[in-house]
RNA sequence: GGAUAGAUGGCCGAGUGGUCGAAGGCGCACGAUUGGAAAUCGUGUGUACCCCUAAAGGGUACCGUGAGUUCGAAUCUCACUCUAUCCGCCA
């Protein structure tokens, strides 16, 4: 959510910075309509109240022939009032239904564009692998190393759910267990958090009223399936005062993550690359309210991904990504994309996002400033990694001729030491 | 699932129909005192919004959420949410 007084105090410049993500200007204009709107009959129905409030006050020291009329008088007014109310609140139900439609304005130096088109590689890092056999995809992979049992889990839990098996299954949970010594490392709190949430963090957190299809609800109880730990982790302090020196919090959070992907029909169909469900371990920051400090942050988090895709031995891209293509909550995001050999393309592994105040005002998380003032804080994420996708680069990547895997040594002391795995390994 | 108790400011806590935005304390800020500090004393200290502004000022709302009673609600009524404790069940 941005800040009216910002919006109406720099229209302009609000209308052409959302115009870069998409957003139509008119609606800006009815924005700042309503805005008005609103404040004009809460001046009014204000100075009705205030009137209301005297006559009430003047009753109990009335005489008791003057009484009545006061009463009857108050009365009047206070229906007068009851009925400017009615209007207000419809007129305030529109405005914050609109304001939670608003997106975050976008940094002056991301990529301009459309769409993923647009999207800017800002650089590629690792060697591209060369095969002198005939690679396999990571379903073949799977296949011939008994790493899996796609087709059964299909008839169990339906399409785009997976069950890994073996040393797959281990090397799923050992990727996590890296990242999260990593992230400790690095001075994160590790947390493990629920994969259900109520209705009013996906407000917070940005994904309402934006994208109701893609999150599983469960009427019986009015709940939500988490698609990733930020939301929970966004509204885990909400409501709270923070103070300045207990900022920054890194969070490290462990979840378990669901997704309709309702979008997707007929993309990627086939093997671990969109399931619906997946775990995934989040990088989440809270920091203060300098966009120099979340700058730094964002900077950090993407390093840290960058080491975690370095510690694995994958060839990637770092992606700026462009206006359009960000999201509403997003001020600036990168996404990091691992090579995936049997696609002949990198596919993104990671997501890094500065969100700056917009999704703290949402969730009112707020802290009092070394100077006594309460401000908003700053709010960024990015994913530590994210199973099993970041299992198809790892497994294309390292396969060797004879179709077993090879761990790189950053990995091998999660994985019980093992330099190989697969049928053949010894 | 059953039964109780509770939800008030940055924190603790008083307040059962009217000058209550809310006593008192803690914390915090500033000042006095001090060679410096502690202690002590004094003063100040909520959030959001509206009007008016050069500044000051005035007003409205907010005591878990929503509705209701009343001229008037932190206080009374109803519903809901959440928290704690006990019992039951349970990975």
């Amino acid at each position: 959510m941005l800040d009216i007084k910002f919006i109406v105090d720099n229209v302009d410049w609000v209308k052409k910075s959302l115009g870069k993500k998409g957003f139509p200007a008119e609606k800006v204009d009815e924005l700042v309509q309503t805005f008005y709107d609103m404040n004009k009959l809460k001046t009014s129905s204000q100075s009705l109240a205030e009137e209301k409030n005297k006559l009430s006050n003047s009753i109990k020291s009335a005489s008791n022939e003057e009484r009545p009329a006061i009463i009857a008088k108050s009365k009047e007014v206070g229906e007068q009032f009851k009925a400017e109310q009615e209007k207000l609140s419809e007129l305030e139900a529109k405005f914050n239904d609109m304001m939670l439609r608003m997106p975050n304005y976008p940094s002056e130096d991301s990529p301009e564009g459309p769409d993923d088109s647009a999207n800017v590689v800002s650089r590629k890092v690792g060697e591209l692998p060369h095969f002198d056999f005939t690679p396999r995809d990571h379903i073949e992979l799977m296949e011939i190393n008994d790493w899996s049992e796609m087709e059964r889990i299909a008839k169990v839990s339906g399409s785009r759910t997976y069950a890994i098996k073996n040393d797959l299954a281990q090397l799923e949970l050992a990727i996590h267990m890296m990242v999260m010594d990593k992230l400790r490392a690095n001075g994160f709190t590790l947390i493990t958090v629920p994969a259900i949430s109520k209705e009013k963090p996906l407000y917070n957190q940005g994904y309402l009223p934006f994208a109701r299809d893609e999150i599983y609800y469960m009427p019986a109880d009015d709940i939500y399936l988490s698609g990733t730990a930020e939301l929970i982790l966004n509204s885990l302090r909400a409501d709270e005062m923070l103070t300045e020196a207990e900022l920054p919090i890194l969070y490290a959070g462990f979840s378990p993550c669901f997704r309709r992907e309702a979008g997707a029909a007929g993309k990627d169909t086939r093997g671990l690359v969109r399931v619906h469900q997946f775990f995934k371990t989040e990088q989440f920051v809270i920091c203060k309210n300098d966009i120099e400090e979340s700058e730094k942050w964002h900077k950090k988090l993407l390093q840290i991904s960058e080491e975690v895709l370095q510690d694995l031995e994958l060839p990637y891209q770092v992606l700026e990504v462009c206006t359009g293509d960000m999201g509403a909550p997003k001020y600036r995001q990168y996404d990091l994309e691992a090579w995936v050999p049997s696609q002949n393309c990198y596919r993104e592994t990671h997501s890094c996002s500065n969100i700056t105040e917009w999704q703290a005002r949402r969730t009112n998380l707020r802290y009092r400033a070394n100077d006594g003032k309460v401000r908003f804080c700053h709010t960024l994420n990015n994913t530590g990694i994210a199973t099993p996708r970041a299992l198809v680069p790892f497994i294309e990547n390292h396969q060797q001729a004879d179709g077993t895997v090879r761990i790189p040594a950053k990995l091998q002391p999660y994985m019980g030491g093992k330099k190989f795995i697969g049928k053949n390994a010894k």
